[in-house]
RNA sequence: GGGUUGGUAGUCUAGUCCGGUUAUGACACCUCCUUGACAUGGAGGAGGCCGGCGGUUCAAAUCCGCCCCAACCCA
């Protein structure tokens, strides 16, 4: 071992270039005999046109911490990377690197050229992320645009459509006029803008006789009858002309009246019915509510539930149709304020005034959304609700609580997924239609991937009409259509053409072990996966889930670039080790938010430390082989020691199962400072420099490189150097031993070595405990008397079992003489209270309870002479419900002091 | 607006499912100690109406109800 500090810059780099020379984390599959002993990791693909953050880096962490961790369960952890390139923001960036736009290529062309741009920043966060550590298989890498996820996502479509789950429908989308092309609901957001509010006046239709009889009361008819008109409140006048009905609340006693007439919109003459539906808004304006085709959610909610006309006055650019009669082709902007001038010439404006509201805005260009009508592809999801709940039912959900958002989300669905977007870049349907019939012709699936708009359909005529002429479907897929498709992706999921049938390369991955993923995304993301997954293969695609929380500021403020408090991951990496922020990251409890505090990362850098110093004194202490000694011929200390030891491994790994981060990394870290360092490493330094204590070597050897091992899978850098350099060399390398391959060229880590199993020492605990709380009195007696530590001690006398301790008391406390006391010694004990035992005394007194604690109070209590028996407050209370509190003074030679488990005398 | 989760010393947290009277640990703070791995160390100390109000109970951080605050999800 190098004297010194310990230098992480140089230690991780090290490493960190080593594992990715000698693949030592690459997915051996020759190593997996059995599929259960394949682990796989579903990795979510990160956009890589945006830079690393830090969330990404805490996310990894934890993952990784889980792949070290299972290798060393012995299983052949398969954790694979992707990257999501397929998406509106890799082709805005690709179009302004390269100052270009989609529409001047076909589709392929133009991915290649995102393919191209990407690269460089797929580079750089490879780059990135291979400067923390992390033990990602680099060889099983994927892009969601390149050829092979394309084909998966089209086979995916194919297959769901032949299974009758997805269907063709013409419904509303969201859609950004200013970039003309639909968007999904995840990429809105709100903005408050400034508009103004329009009262303006409709007129009801007189349809006397025509209303259905019995349906209103006698007052309201007559009302009814008498009013001609009535007052709408809208920002969005322009919508006028894709008026299709007027909304009245079922509580709004005032206009209840109106519903079931007619109104006349103005300016455009037409006809609307009016209805009632408790979705109106009754605080808003006049409480009566236009809906149009379409201006807002409620409006296509509204278009649902009542059957309403289509009345499109806004074309996929943001201007007016010919629906709008005169106004045609004008912007909506430019519409609104003709409408509004026309309105006022007509006398039917009767108020304006300026307002801020929220509104619907596409989170790129911040433009507020419209929502067309347009033919729409759908995945079916309300028909097996129950389903997909008994599929999440049967993973393991870390946290568990989690569950419960699943569950809500299954139970609150209310719409078919809609999978189509009109972009013009993406991944293609693979459909085209009859030009004649319409009817869909998919593509074969030997064939994909394919572009309808470059290739041909695989018939000559339509297998229902025989028409030769075909319209390719221009749409693609949502991009979630291709992200929820990891699972299968990554395990290698196909169709053989010669068999007719689905494979997977690689059947040993799935369903996968683990998915990892952020608790803000897991809906539209997590639970997209399952239920693609689920319907392809009839298998729940994930054992496990893991959601970690998001990752705060020192202030617990979300981090985000607007508000300026965002951590890159550069800088940290420049100001502590990598394994000082494993240590941090592995604080978290699974599901929760976990602020970066530098001080987290700095206890991380006392601990390596730390861990380095003691390997150093091990080092020197211990032979270059572990002596060779009979476990039996160890001393009583050393025996406790691996007991312990044994406990903590153990424990560390049931918590690691449980994914229970921080519970591990705190036993482990107090365990190796607080009992090994603190308690035995003091004594067992002593024992080998002045007795050159064989039984000592051995348990220093053992216990050290068990620590190194418990500690790998979080401090993964520190732990591989310092096992390298100790005990690498006589530890007989498995990997070459099961394959036989190059073995003196490949270097055995101490991630792909096994988890310590238990010694199966026998100690006596009790007597271990007790002779350490005699030292830890030691020291305290010490301290109080500004003693330095190595003062020497005449006598010291215990009462108490410390049996085959009294060497190493004696040693390390620099006591002359210890002698053990069979009897009690010489005290003079006063009762200064009584402890009552309320989990036995409480349930057995029940409401006397608060009489006895009285008695005893007041003194009003007698005990008898052999201390078994309380009498209080008229009830006699037996041995197990109380112990006689007493304050004991040593009336013999020296100081006593009271140690947990033994009295203790000192005569110095 | 609806749902979910959380609120425990100055800070971060354990404990809450399954109630038991001295509420866990770390950081920061205060005092003392340079002994041979480590002062990024060691020994000790102080610091809490467990978000608020009510209820259940012999007993509440823990169970129930209402309220306040925060985050996230859905609208």
């Amino acid at each position: 071992m190098p004297s010194g500090p310990y230098d992480a810059d140089a230690v991780e780099e090290k490493w960190q270039q080593r594992w990715l020379d000698e693949d030592t984390y690459a997915y051996q599959e020759s190593e997996v005999d059995d599929p259960d002993t394949a682990f796989a990791i579903d990795t979510p693909p990160p956009t890589v046109s945006g830079n690393l953050h830090w969330g990404h880096v805490y996310g990894t962490i934890l993952q990784d911490i889980v792949a070290r961790f299972t290798r060393m369960q012995g299983e052949e952890v398969f954790y694979p990377f992707g990257y999501d390139d397929n998406g509106i923001a890799s082709e805005r960036l690709t179009e302004s690197e390269l100052d270009i736009r989609h529409q001047e290529f076909t589709r392929r062309e133009f991915q290649q050229k995102c393919r191209e741009v990407c690269a460089q920043y797929e580079d750089e966060f490879t780059e990135n992320l291979q400067s923390f550590g992390f033990s990602i298989d680099w060889d099983n890498t994927y892009r969601t645009i390149e050829p092979r996820v394309q084909r998966t996502s089209q086979l995916s479509f194919i297959d769901l459509y032949e299974q009758g789950k997805e269907y063709r429908k013409r419904a509303p989308a969201i859609w950004c006029p200013e970039c003309e092309t639909a968007i999904s609901q995840v990429e809105t957001e709100d903005d408050e803008q400034h508009s103004h509010f329009h009262d303006i006046e409709f007129g009801v239709v007189d349809s006397e006789g025509q209303r259905p009889s019995g349906s209103r009361s006698e007052t309201g008819d007559s009302e009814a009858a008498g009013q001609e008109e009535f007052t709408i409140s809208t920002t969005r006048p322009e919508l006028l002309p894709a008026c299709v009905a007027v909304f009245v609340h079922p509580d709004d006693e005032a206009n209840q009246n109106l519903v079931g007439e007619a109104a006349r919109v103005p300016l455009f003459d037409h006809e609307v019915p009016i209805i009632a539906d408790e979705r109106v808004d009754m605080e808003t304006g006049s409480g009566l509510v236009m809906c149009c085709t379409f201006g807002d959610q409620t409006d296509i909610e509204w278009y649902q539930a009542h059957d309403l006309d289509l009345r499109v006055a806004i074309d996929e650019s943001g201007h007016l149709t010919d629906v709008a009669g005169e106004y045609e082709g004008m912007s909506s902007d430019d519409a609104r304020e003709a409408i509004v001038s026309d309105l006022e010439d007509d006398g039917a404006l009767l108020d304006r005034w300026e307002i801020t509201h929220t509104v619907n805005v596409h989170e790129r260009c911040g433009t507020g959304v419209e929502f067309l009508v347009a033919d729409q592809w759908y995945v079916e999801m309300l028909d097996s609700t129950d389903e997909y709940l008994e599929a999440g039912r049967e993973m393991d959900w870390y946290p568990e609580k989690m569950f419960s958002r699943y569950k809500h989300w299954i139970e609150g669905l209310q719409w078919d997924w809609c999978i189509s977007r009109q972009r013009s870049s993406g991944i293609p349907f693979p459909v085209w239609y009859c030009e004649d019939c319409d009817e869909a012709v998919m593509a074969d699936k030997a064939d994909l991937p394919v572009d309808p708009l470059s290739d041909d359909p695989p018939v000559d005529a339509c297998p229902e009409c025989g028409g030769e002429e075909f319209v390719p479907e221009d749409d693609v897929f949502d991009t979630w259509a291709t992200s929820s498709l990891t699972p299968l992706i990554n395990a290698g999921w196909d169709w053989d053409d010669e068999q007719g049938e689905f494979t997977m390369e690689n059947p040993e991955l799935f369903p996968m072990d683990v998915r990892p993923q952020g608790h803000d995304i897991i809906s539209f993301w997590l639970f997209h996966t399952v239920v693609k997954c689920y319907e392809h293969t009839g298998e729940v695609p994930f054992d496990s889930v893991m959601i970690n929380g998001m990752v705060l500021d020192e202030d617990r403020k979300k981090m985000s670039k607007s508000v300026g408090n965002v951590v890159s991951p550069e800088t940290v990496r420049e100001e502590f080790p990598v394994d000082a922020a494993r240590f941090w990251a592995a604080g978290s409890s699974i599901g929760d938010d976990l602020p970066y505090q530098e001080k987290g990362l700095r206890a991380g850098e006392k601990l390596l430390q730390k861990l380095w110093n003691a390997s150093k004194l091990v080092d020197s202490l211990t032979p270059e082989t572990a002596p060779d000694v009979d476990e039996a011929d160890l001393s009583a200390l050393d025996r406790w020691l691996l007991a312990e030891l044994d406990g903590e491994a153990a424990f560390v790994r049931e918590k690691l199962e449980n994914r229970e981060f921080s519970k591990a990394r705190d036993s482990l870290r107090s365990f190796f400072w607080g009992t090994f360092c603190d308690d035995y490493l003091e004594i067992a330094k002593e024992r080998v420099r002045e007795d050159d204590d064989e039984s000592a070597k051995y348990t220093l050897t053992v216990a050290h490189e068990r620590f190194l091992k418990l500690f790998a899978p979080v401090l993964s850098h520190i732990s591989e150097e310092i096992w390298q350099e100790m005990y690498a060399e006589s530890e007989a390398p498995r990997a070459s031993e099961a394959s036989g391959e190059a073995a003196s060229s490949e270097f055995q880590s101490i991630h792909r070595t096994a988890w310590p199993e238990p010694t199966g020492i026998d100690a006596d605990h009790d007597a271990g405990e007790t002779a350490m709380a005699v030292v830890g009195a030691l020291r305290r007696y010490k301290s109080e008397r500004q003693l330095p530590l190595n003062t020497e001690l005449d006598t010291v006398s215990v009462y108490g079992n410390v049996d085959g301790f009294e060497r190493d008391i004696r040693n390390v406390m620099h006591v002359e003489t210890l002698e053990t006391l069979e009897a009690e010694p010489e005290i003079e004990s006063v009762v200064t209270g009584i402890d009552l035992d309320y989990s036995v005394v409480g349930p057995e007194y029940g409401a006397d309870v608060p009489d006895i604690e009285d008695g005893i109070e007041n003194g009003e209590y007698e005990i008898s002479d052999d201390g078994e028996t309380l009498s209080v407050a008229g009830h006699e209370l037996s041995t197990a419900e109380f112990t006689v509190e007493r304050e004991r003074r040593y009336t013999g030679e020296g100081e006593m002091l009271e140690a947990d488990g033994a009295l203790v005398i000192v005569q110095q």
